[in-house]
DNA sequence: ATGGCTACGATCCGTAGA
């Protein structure tokens, strides 16, 4: 079987221990991480390549940074767009045993209507242009990430408390829909159709306590690859104990 | 216990996250 996890660490220095101890219960083939938090040099290229790790990185100081984590080496990686516009650290893409998969961070929005509510919106268009330039939806191919939308009710606590705000407006929710359009589906929902199941909680207020979360990360893959997911699971428990990352890692396994 | 945020960068608080 083919590992891959996706998981927003919130700042790669801050979770070094939690990532290694994650590499290490779950062997995972790839692992797509978000929020590095950190420039490219200062990743710890030296703690993931004890357990027999490398990785391809898109960092930058103190905000964002996306990285593919992978036990065969990346090649052909390439860091945001490729279409020479500068940058923040939130796309990187890059083959890894034949499959062309890719690490994105897409921006929060801060809030409906703020300025970064409209960079969000027009972020998100951006990587549905760059999917239809690059990709095919016949070929196998990974995105995943912390796509900061929850899609539907049921991936959020409390659907009518959360309607039209941040994460869960209209305007956002299309525009995820529009990028799945491209040809890419929920793995965790090819194996889980209830609600309740979330990736975040709020730090603050009691969020995982009282679960209340969102389910705003995910792995989406294209038909072929699709066909060929055998399960896909949200490790909860990773967001227990000290100092835990606000997301927790999602799952998917592939018989390639 | 799963418990009232956390990380960063610049100072001893402000900004950002979601």
């Amino acid at each position: 079987m083919w590992k891959v996890a996706a998981w927003n660490v919130n700042s790669v220095k801050a979770r070094l221990d939690r990532l290694l101890a994650f590499l290490e219960r779950e062997n995972p083939d790839v692992v797509l991480l978000q929020e590095l938090k950190c420039e490219e040099p200062n990743f710890p290229y030296e703690g993931i390549g004890n357990l027999g790790y490398s990785a391809a990185v898109f960092g930058q100081k103190a905000y964002n940074g996306v990285a593919i984590v992978s036990k065969e080496p990346a090649t052909d990686i390439v860091r945001g767009f490729g279409d020479g516009g500068l940058d923040e650290a939130r796309f990187i893409s890059a083959t890894v045993q034949g499959v062309r998969v890719a690490s994105a961070y897409i921006p929060n929005g801060q809030a409906v209507g703020a300025e970064k509510y409209h960079y969000k919106l027009e972020w998100l268009a951006r990587l549905r242009r760059h999917l239809g330039a690059h990709y095919q939806s016949n070929q196998k191919f990974l995105l995943g990430g912390d796509f900061n939308v929850a899609p539907e009710d049921r991936d959020v606590h409390d659907p009518e408390a959360w309607r039209g705000q941040i994460l869960f407006s209209d305007p956002e929710r299309a525009a995820l829909r529009d990028v799945c359009g491209f040809g890419l589906d929920d793995t965790f929902r090819k194996h889980h159709g209830e609600a309740g199941h979330f990736s975040w909680w709020d730090y603050r207020m009691l969020g995982f306590p009282k679960n209340r979360g969102l389910r705003i990360d995910f792995l989406l893959a294209t038909p072929p690859l699709m066909e060929a997911c055998h399960s896909a699971r949200i490790d909860r428990d990773e967001r227990k104990g000290t100092l835990p990352s606000d997301h927790a890692p999602v799952i998917a396994e592939f018989k390639l």
